[in-house]
DNA sequence: CGACGTGTTGATCTCTCTCAATTAGAGTGG
DNA sequence: CCACTCTAATTGAGAGAGATCAACACGTCG
């Protein structure tokens, strides 16, 4: 269920490599609607991609972490449909649109690699999609922090067991969950003092996984009587 | 703003085709968390991806409509992450997963087209989860409204002139939208009581495009001053 | 002709938003 | 070392968008 980027996969992206960029937290990388004929992979630190509304309203699409790959979402010559921006000082491998075509021509096998890190991306947002569509908000923050615990913890050695760094906000949480800042915090105290989980100095421990898997409903096979479907 | 798959890129895909499965309308195609080695295109019809929680909540992820590919979500080996069901009867182009690399490693050309292909669905959801978590009902009816009618007419001679064919009943809209049928229904009947658009008989006409384009906050550059951002 | 699926509408109910105020920590300048 | 400022977290109170519950209309179909 939880596929991730292993080394390997950040290796392979990295040997393309045109030139790293580095970055401060709190910086954009890409901006909505610029052009910007750049791929990008993070090789370290926090970031993520979002999209707003004219009035200023701000949805994050997904968070990326180490190995993830940015910016095929958008046409070869087109304008950017999301903003990127970086959470935590974060170093990026950079290379130029046009890459994403010599790189297929130059190895099936990296072009292969490629779409399916697009492909599972997707599956990042789809689990997203599904979460604010139909979780409500506890179901939406006890989703949120088992996926990023996850994500967080394969990238280091001890596997999450000392907790994994946690740089967002709850602000950045509200606007990945389509809610408001207070109820996010609201919430978010809720499953802290029923003991499910802790966060600390930028740290988040999980301390009752199994409970907040069952909150979020996550592993939620036995697939349920599908309801009629047309 | 608006990418869609060409006649050409149906083609493309067209020429590997192991064989074609037709559906009628209301079948499930995939179901979720069933392992199916199997790749798709939509050749004709129109049909959707989902996923659901155990109690029977379900979030239509995306709407699929001719030329698109389905399936490239799920790891190789694995399960699928999301069910698949036809609105209206439907042709299938079928091809089985090791056919993804075989692609690869025959035609970069067409391995780079099915990378595009999988970004250009990834930003649909993007869109999606855009819409859910961050408008309200009326604006997410207004911005599914008018992306389905541009899809829809871009498969048409006319372009949507005498409207486009939709297939969706009031539930599939709620179940993409996050809302409940009830909700849905009264949002739909204002807008169209407004004079935005009409859905008769199963067809979809535009009556005031730039209103409904203006409500969802589409085109909606003129990108406004970013809020501080993390 | 009854059963069923879909659309429609009214009446509550409630989850989440908005508004407001307070606390705590980090950084700055005097 | 201490005011001052700014950001992030927190909590309470009231308001509201959307959910849920209930009926009913209409067309299709066996």
């Amino acid at each position: 269920m939880f596929f991730e980027n292993t080394v390997k996969d950040i290796e392979v992206v990295q040997s393309l490599k045109q030139r790293q960029l580095s970055l401060p937290a709190g910086e954009m990388l890409i901006l909505e609607g610029q052009h910007d004929a750049r791929l990008f992979t993070l090789l370290q630190g926090w970031a993520f991609r979002f999209k707003t509304l004219s009035d200023g309203r701000r949805q994050i699409l997904s968070f990326l972490l180490a190995g993830d790959f940015i910016g095929v979402q958008q046409k070869m010559a087109d304008v950017a449909a999301h903003g990127v921006a970086t959470l935590t000082d974060a170093v990026f491998c950079v290379f130029q649109r046009d890459s994403l075509w010599e790189l297929h021509r130059q190895s099936p096998k990296l072009g292969f690699d490629i779409t399916w890190l697009t492909a599972h991306e997707e599956s990042v947002v789809d689990d997203s999609l599904l979460s604010v569509g139909r979780r409500n908000a506890e179901e939406r923050i006890a989703a949120l922090l088992i996926v990023l615990f996850k994500r967080a913890a394969m990238l280091q050695a001890d596997g999450g067991a000392a907790g994994v760094p946690f740089p967002l906000t709850q602000q950045h949480m509200a606007d990945g969950l389509g809610l408001s800042l207070v109820h996010t915090n609201k919430t978010l105290r809720k499953l802290e003092r029923l003991g499910l989980h802790r966060i600390d100095d930028g740290r988040l421990h999980m301390l009752n996984g199994k409970a907040l898997a069952r909150l979020a409903d996550l592993f939620g096979d036995g697939r349920p009587a599908p309801r009629p479907l047309v």
